[in-house]
RNA sequence: GUGGGUGUAGCUCAGCUGGUUAGAGCGCCAGGUUGUGGCCCUGGAGGCCGCGGGUUCGAAUCCCGUCACUCACCCCA
């Protein structure tokens, strides 16, 4: 460009790499699963709670970690113009942690629980079921410390994604134990990683260092051998830790919930103790398999500055989700279509439009002028229940002529009676 | 950030080893009756063949570059 080259071909507008827009036709799909979000969440006590797309740069380094590679390489952050760091929100929890610390929510709210929806942005290369920016719907419960909030919340997730028609759903389960463990865990990793490393990939011999755990993640095959040798997070919980997690099984089981346990389930978020899960699916998501992930928090409120107040949350990613739904028929958009034919039945027309919508019946009026044809066409694709009918003759028996588009019957029904009739048969 | 694949109409794609007006299906618009949709038939609109350069008498086609999209790695929802 600031050559003298040739005069740049100006490039069409469009939208930003990994963001995506989402048209009139798709959006039924995702109001659907939303409006179920806000149901199903709600027979659990669960409200909505709503924070910014965009927080301090510092909020999401000191929650998420800041050797995570959410933190390290993946978010949208920009200097304000006071010279302060801000950043997008990368996922949902670390806001709300704050907004609850902020507002002293847990002196406040008997029943901390909540849900939330909205884009999320991380600064990765785009690939199936992976978007710049994407949507989460997100949920969290506060200080219950007993085991079966996470039995229920695992089981609240799990019905979720079954209400939306998911099928092939495979709930896998781990715990990473409280901080102490997770540490103590981590060095014996160390050691056995270091006395192994030759056998190991680069990227995990530079995670034997700097997050031991994660190596257990590693699906590079000549490491495999290796992690299933190493020794096991299970065997190095504490008592509490790990009667905790026996009892979220049992329950799990008695709820009907089938799970299976992976000790190499270590999620990517340092704040995580004691259980985690996820869901995936078995097919139809490609390599991004995870659906729903999520796990306990118990220290992040008071690592944030707050009281000493345990979590519990899961986020689920929405366009996953919809990848993996089945197809939503498309939804008739009118019931009744407005045919005036007559120069005179222009004003009538605008008043019995007026007069239905008023009454919540959907009703398009065609302004164009068109052809009978192409109107009557163009109510079919709209899918409208009704074509109501002005013309000469109807004008002269002073009533519309009504057709059913379902069974291509028709019949007069007088002008001022239009509504009523129309709202006894919808 | 690193690899592979693909860029032709709104969508899905054809276009053989370079050859003259670039095609199909679907969709869209309009007609096939004077006031009746779906099915069928006919017609029409709509393409700098991603962009730039090169080879050639001639490039959608071959070569180079570039950009975009996509799948995968990494990691995650």
């Amino acid at each position: 460009m600031s050559e003298g080259s040739k005069p740049a071909k100006r490039q069409p507008l469009k939208a930003i790499k990994g963001t995506h827009d989402i048209l009139p036709a798709e959006t039924g799909a995702w109001q659907r699963v939303e409006g179920v979000a806000r149901e199903h969440f709600a027979r659990y006590g669960y409200r909505e709670m709503r924070t910014p797309v965009f927080e301090e740069t510092e909020l999401f380094a000191r929650g998420i970690g800041e050797d995570t590679d959410v933190v390290s390489k993946e978010m949208y952050s920009f200097g304000d113009r006071d010279g302060g760091s801000l950043t997008l929100r990368p996922e949902a929890t670390a806001g709300i942690v704050r907004a609850v610390i902020e507002h002293n929510l847990a002196n406040v709210d008997p029943l901390l629980r909540v849900y939330a929806l909205g884009p999320m942005f991380r600064r990765e290369r785009p690939q199936k079921g992976r978007q710049r920016q994407f949507h989460q719907v997100d949920v969290e419960a506060f200080g219950v410390t007993a085991p079966g909030i996470d039995a229920e919340i695992v089981e609240m997730g799990f019905t979720f994604l079954e209400r939306c028609g998911l099928t092939g759903l495979e709930l896998i389960l781990n715990s990473v134990g409280d901080a102490e463990d997770r540490q103590r865990y981590a060095g014996v990793l160390r050691e056995a990683l270091r006395a192994q490393a030759a056998a190991l990939c680069a990227d995990c011999q530079r995670r034997t260092e700097t997050n031991p755990l994660r190596v257990l993640d590693c699906k590079v095959p000549t490491c495999q051998p290796v992690i299933e040798a190493l020794p096991r997070i299970a065997d190095h919980l504490g008592a509490d830790a790990k009667d905790h997690f026996a009892e979220v099984c049992r329950q799990l089981a008695l709820l009907g919930i089938p799970y299976r346990t992976s000790h190499r389930l270590v999620r990517g978020l340092d704040y995580y103790t004691r259980t985690t899960f996820e869901i995936v699916a078995t097919e139809g998501l490609g390599s991004q398999s995870t659906v729903l992930g999520g796990g306990r928090y118990d220290g992040l409120v008071r690592d944030l500055g707050g009281p000493d107040l345990c979590g519990i949350g899961f986020a689920l990613g929405v366009e996953r989700l919809l990848l993996l739904a089945p197809p939503a028929a498309d939804e008739p958009r009118c019931d009744v279509f407005l045919m005036p034919l007559a120069a005179a039945a222009g004003d009538h027309a605008l008043s019995a439009q007026k007069a239905l919508r008023a009454a919540g019946v959907r009703t398009v009026l065609d302004h164009e002028g068109r052809s009978f044809k192409s109107r009557m066409k163009l109510a079919d694709k709209l899918g409208a229940r009704f074509v109501a009918i002005l013309g000469d003759d109807e004008l002269a028996q002073g009533a519309w002529m009504l057709r059913d588009m379902k069974t291509s019957s028709q019949q007069p029904v007088p002008l001022p009676a239009l509504v009523d009739h129309l709202k006894g048969r919808l």
